[in-house]
DNA sequence: TCCTTTATGCTCTCTCTGAGCATAATAGGC
DNA sequence: GCCTATTATGCTCAGAGAGAGCATAAAGGA
């Protein structure tokens, strides 16, 4: 007889090349063998072993390592999934599946060697969270007319309201300030409207062509947990120096603004960005200068670690958009 | 035979009442039978039951209801601990005890009929973090000799530097920013010199009479869920409006601001905090005054809710310290 | 009436942030 | 060598927000 209860380690895994924020995935033969979308792209994964793994943290490690043959650097715990009916083998008698769902952060050159695993782009999964080059059209073409019918859908007058103000708070509708942070909720309430495949059958507001733009979607519910992720990563950029895990140890301002606006899905001003980061003593000046490229060449940076005595939350903001 | 494997469920369950930020515990016949510290205070917990509770937040609820009669309001997820040995029962062939922990709220009017659960000041068990009455002197006191100790007792120089400078960030000595939401922090690495009696017989740089200052015990790791929690609580407090879960539907401004105080563990300038809220769109005045009491009377506030539309990250800060 | 206490209004300064202008230093085309 | 495109870097200005403190208002009690 299977367990009753499985503890899963789920890893996020981030890394940003070519002004690209990216996500490792993994082939998920195991975890969904005749249930429909186990072809989807997953998340590393395995479950914990309550003997052989002295933290979740460790076991998390030697998953991916298994797995995707990369050695984590830093890692931090996200959240932990346990809703029923998650994995939809749990219907058909498998065992409840608890996820504790954890983000890595990989530096630049260290994305290659990922053995069967493969690096994708994050906004292949969330297209509506890059407005690098504007509000995408997205929003405004897809998502608000299926979040208005959503909204219309609803049982009384008071319940259409409330449907309204949280599309509205959530995607910056009607003049609501645009919160780069709130992917996660994006992603909620995409799903309770029926905008994502992974919603299944119930489409509700949302017609297939619309789903069909929303892109692709993932195994389980890891699209979700890239979602979560997202959303604390943006967050944590503001207070904490974590960027500086997701770049080479010199790195130029203009590299490392990219990197930044690559994960906010935002573009920042560049002389405020160089003012934030060295007035603000999160980097200091080598003296070296890159040579390569067009233009005048760059002086070197690196992280510049007594930030951390000085200031309480150094962090690099994500700009308005 | 015992499962091998059990996913808990803790609510470290949090009110404020005359100035204090209280923390609902249980008794714990059932948590340590022969144990050492099963006495102590401990968070409602019970294990989460795969074919019962439809989600983590379900069946958190019910056990908090069975084991306090109290129906929880706002909660969310802190976080999941999972070390091998968090329960020492372990070591006698127990269950690998997996514990999801969640924080959640409960307003002011509220706090009574709590069954056989017991509220208890949060200062009572981290002394060190209530600072409303200036830098608690047991920070300088005890905190700073114990730690310079522990770190004079690194393996090599550098070690020792790096062992004083995580001492200086987290407690802010020698110049270094005091930063209110490194609870947990403070409390890991407290644990670490031995300077908390949960640490056990290994107590490094700390001598008895020190540990005895710091607090009460509670039972198993349940001190650094607390810690956690308040942590997040104060994080919170800067960018959602949470602050409105732990007061009644309408206030003064003066005692919003006490309650502040209290999970900040600091003093706020009154005109600013009034300013902060009132012109930052978080409350409206009712019309109403309160009239008891000493000195000119208060208007009423409450909440604005409107604020979620227009501002970002509505929060109220927490002061210096 | 005066004093104590709490509420409320307002100002001043400093810092941070958004925005934009201006100049510097390269490479490549001519 | 000169011109242009391109990127780097320095600087200023305006407005928002935060920290601090002064001043006035409205109660109750001596």
């Amino acid at each position: 007889m299977s367990p009753s209860l499985v503890v899963g380690l789920n890893a996020v895994i981030v890394a940003v090349t070519d002004e690209t924020p990216r996500l490792l995935t993994v082939e998920r033969a195991e975890h969904g063998l005749g249930v429909p979308g186990a072809d989807r792209p997953a998340l590393p994964f395995g479950p914990l072993d309550p003997a052989g793994h002295r933290t979740l943290e460790l076991g998390l490690r030697d998953w991916v390592r298994e797995q995707t043959g990369l050695e984590l650097g830093y890692a931090e715990q996200l959240y932990t999934f346990g809703d029923r009916h998650r994995d939809p083998r749990e219907r058909a008698g498998g065992p409840r599946v608890i996820s504790i769902a954890y983000l890595a952060l990989v530096r630049e050159g260290r994305v290659s060697g990922a053995g069967r695993a493969r690096w994708r782009g994050f906004y292949e999964f969330l297209p509506w969270e890059d407005g690098r080059a504007g509000r995408p059209a997205l929003i405004d073409d897809v998502v608000a007319p299926a979040l208005a019918r959503w909204a219309r859908q609803a049982a009384d007058a008071k319940a259409r309201r409330a449907r309204t103000e949280r599309a509205d708070i959530t995607f910056g509708f009607r003049g609501a300030a645009f919160d780069a942070e709130r992917v996660l909720e994006r992603y909620e309430l995409l799903y309770e409207a029926g905008l994502v495949s992974e919603a299944g059958r119930d489409r509700r507001g949302a017609t297939r062509a619309a789903t069909e733009k929303m892109g692709e979607a993932m195994a389980l519910d890891h699209r979700r947990l890239m979602a979560t992720a997202l959303g604390r990563l943006r967050g944590k950029l503001k207070y904490r120096p974590v960027i500086f895990e997701l770049v080479p140890p010199t790195f130029t301002l203009l590299r490392l603004q990219r990197v930044v606006e690559a994960l906010a899905g935002a573009r920042l001003h560049k002389q405020n960005f160089r003012r934030l980061v060295e007035k603000g003593g999160l980097v200091e000046g080598t003296g070296v200068v890159e040579p390569r490229g067009v233009g005048r060449p760059a002086e070197l940076f690196r992280f510049r670690r007594e930030v951390l005595r000085e200031r309480r939350a150094p962090g690099v903001g994500l700009g308005r958009r």
